[in-house]
DNA sequence: CACTGTGAACCCGTTCACAGCA
DNA sequence: TGCTGTGAACGGGTTCACAGTG
């Protein structure tokens, strides 16, 4: 009945993918999809895919499903589809300046603003817009209080630091490529993208399998 | 006190990183350490620590804590870290051929041996020792079963595609970067690394912050 | 009749709290 | 005394099951 309750964590990180799956039954035409149907596109339950919707008010209808456009918007709406958003990268190495290549963040309205490494070689390299600057002046992100993400892609030695500098320039979430867990101040969320720790996972597995 | 109980994923996803913080511990020249450090080093809570070590059989000692080398050599052991593990990349775009030059993985005994592209400005590139193929030989590595793991870095639309090929050839873990649910058969193992969805979490919390 | 919306039940991981041990 | 090992309590998220609705 009520308009909207807390959108917890966990809901809130199924967002996008939601989005995603309904954007592209959009672009094939349709009009109304059942929670069945968009359970089976995002791999979850008709139960959850419900429950999910329903926290932020009700707009199904019984018998025929959701309004694919209705819908749609909502979820563009949460997670602030209009607005374009900037981001600062530290470490310009192998992946960092993949990611610094990478259009597909663009046209989601993600910008990669400012780039910084410590490497003589690799600072004045440029990719697209942007070029990587001496992360000695990093302190250049605190005028531009529109970077509120920073993705810090350089070695784990650094990573902390790194963290720090850039939370103290405004920066209140971190995508972080370091194998480390970056203690942060309250109010900064980080989310870590550990590829090691991807593959260890599967040697895990393998091994235990074998056992 | 039973030797080893079912370990939960949950606290599978943690083994490796109690192996690194134990591994620094160890560089650092310590010898024991205790759940409340370790619970510090790796953000987690002591009992926590404590509980998942409990998982695979007790080691520590009442009053003083864990022996260090005892501790990484049953997690070494847990995590198969002195086996080499094969890998197959599918996609050398941007970030394909970001990993293809990661050296990381090497050290940590991940080897990518096999790395295809449909494209066929990419087909023939080399990165170290490895050359990239064209797609339609992706059956080659069915020949060599070795190769159990999959990273895919293709665009979002063919990645299904590839998923089905890869596990007909063998694969059983996949590391998929495609902003895509994979739809892969019992006994395949996916996790995802999805940039995007990473980032509209940020753009949901800044979104909401704003209120 | 098909499908939504939602309390209730359930499940699983985390935290608590303390007995047991060196 | 200090720290481990672990049942018990807790809590949040998922699933169930069904009443309600167009």
């Amino acid at each position: 009945m009520q308009e909207k309750k807390k959108i917890p964590k966990s809901v809130a990180s199924r967002l996008s993918l939601y989005l995603r799956e309904i954007s592209r039954l959009e672009d094939e035409g349709g009009d109304k999809v059942s929670s069945v149907e968009l359970g089976e596109l995002t791999g979850l339950t008709d139960a959850q895919v419900r429950k999910d919707l329903s926290y932020f008010g009700q707009f199904g209808t019984s018998g025929s499903g959701y309004e694919i456009l209705k819908l749609k918007n909502i979820l563009r709406d949460l997670l602030g589809k209009d607005n374009i958003w900037h981001i600062v990268l530290i470490g310009a190495g192998n992946i960092g300046s993949a990611l610094l290549r990478y259009p597909g963040f663009k046209n989601q309205g993600f910008i990669i603003k400012e780039a910084f490494d410590i490497d003589q070689k690799k600072i004045g390299k440029c990719y697209g817009e942007v070029t990587v600057k001496d992360v000695r002046q990093i302190n250049d992100i605190e005028k531009d209080r529109s970077i509120k993400i920073a993705i810090i892609t350089v070695p784990v030695d650094s990573a902390q630091d790194v963290a720090e500098e850039v939370t103290r320039y405004g920066i209140i979430c971190i995508l972080n490529f370091s194998p480390v867990i970056l203690k942060v101040d309250e109010g900064v969320t980080v989310r870590n993208i550990d590829l090691s720790n991807e593959l260890e996972n599967f040697s895990f597995i393998l091994t235990s399998a074998k056992g």
